[in-house]
DNA sequence: CCGAAAAAAATGAACCATGATTCAATGATG
DNA sequence: CATCATTGAATCATGGTTCATTTTTTTCGG
């Protein structure tokens, strides 16, 4: 939770979450307040194993107040959940705004991505063992989300590929297996961590996912940005 | 639960996890009768949210007659989780028994596990989302059994490389990237059932993964295997 | 082989701890 | 003083666990 791509919070109301407050800024003070606690414990923990008044507690709030700032607990996970979500889904645009080459806004894209990952891991995970937790209509505008931000990379692909950088490729099942390696870092953080960097870790992936993939001329730019990296 | 390739009961009677009955047959009947029923539930619901009655009542035995054969609700877990990846584990030996060439013990292997996680899907997300449920050293156990699940896949990488099918890429990591695919099918099936088969899935995955790692001779050998077993 | 103990297995209602939620009381603010 | 924000102890429901009781199986003397 202390990463320099930590998460940001902003405002979060959706209709769907009640409060007994009215005042906006307070509003928004008090719930990020107990979502950074909350997201950080059941990111540690699990939803089901920490409980409000640890929540509370973490905070800086009585028990009660909680309350006056979500329906039940519930209520949390899912604001919890999509604040990591939209954390991801707003970092991507951010890392590649300006920049012009298809092939280097790709790997800004996917860097960033993994940039925040690696910064929220226990969030990350979280999205994963907790999104049952919810209800299905919650679930839903999770997994709605997830495809926006899935989406973000996938235009970077079929723009590699309308550039002839890329061959013809599946470009949703080659942006599934980027997402995939991805999250498998906070996934299996123990497996890997000591042994490589992010960085390193997403370099080696891309290598070998974007090998079979780059056409002669994406090959020859693909080297001239990883020696400029470096 | 009810694939040709479900999980197999076998005998579960580590001494971490007591009973209250000596008959060896009645113990492994009726932990099997229990855990068939409590994987099904936590897969479905989670661990936290299915109660030791619902277990029960599923199994079509008392709430009390669980704790005859389990210390707590934690050792259900533990045992329903080990029983999951025990059942990979076996799969993939079996699978390859008598196959000679490489490149096809490589590929019935990644075959033979995914069809092993598409017939368990409840089950290999329940493996994801409740492993930090049980204690520190039970987690240890489990990771144990993943890494020799692993192994197994590396080993027919290694092979491949050996006998000059692959190039001489970082076996770790490709096998790597290989279980993620396939786990990928089971934590995001909602994305990808209906559209296309664990079969294609696999293929097409494969394809996009070995096809830089094959040497001229693996793929003269990858595309007669493809076409044989079509 | 039969039926009465005795032992083993199974039952489910009762117990009890935990933890989400409420709300009367208190404090701050304008 | 009235309104809004905050508190935290009290409530209440849930669900894991226990155990006295019942049912089934085994033992064994006649």
């Amino acid at each position: 939770m202390t990463g320099s791509a930590a998460i940001a919070v902003s405002a979060f109301m959706p209709s769907s979450v009640k409060s007994k407050v009215d005042d906006t800024a307070l509003l928004t003070k008090r719930r990020s307040q107990i979502l950074g606690a909350a997201t950080e414990l059941f990111g540690k923990r699990g939803y089901h194993t920490t409980t409000v008044r640890e929540i509370a507690e973490r905070a800086g709030v009585s028990t009660g107040l909680v309350y006056q700032y979500f329906g039940d607990k519930e209520d949390v996970l899912f604001l919890a959940l999509q604040m990591v979500l939209d954390s991801y889904k707003e970092r991507i645009p951010q890392a590649t705004a300006g920049i012009r080459d298809p092939l280097e806004r790709f790997r800004a894209a996917v860097h960033a991505y993994s940039r925040v990952i690696d910064a929220n891991i226990d969030a990350t995970v979280l999205a994963y063992r907790e999104t049952k937790s919810v209800s299905r209509a919650r679930r839903n505008v999770i997994k709605q989300k997830e495809i926006e931000t899935n989406a973000l990379i996938e235009t970077c692909v079929r723009d590699c590929i309308k550039a002839g950088l890329f061959e013809n490729v599946d470009a949703e099942l080659l942006t599934y297996n980027i997402v995939m390696f991805t999250h498998a870092w906070a996934l299996k953080a123990w497996h890997f961590s000591g042994k490589m960097t992010v960085e390193q870790y997403v370099d080696r992936n891309l290598a070998l996912l974007l090998n079979p993939v780059l056409t002669e001329h994406g090959r020859r730019e693909d080297l001239r940005l990883i020696v400029a990296s470096q």
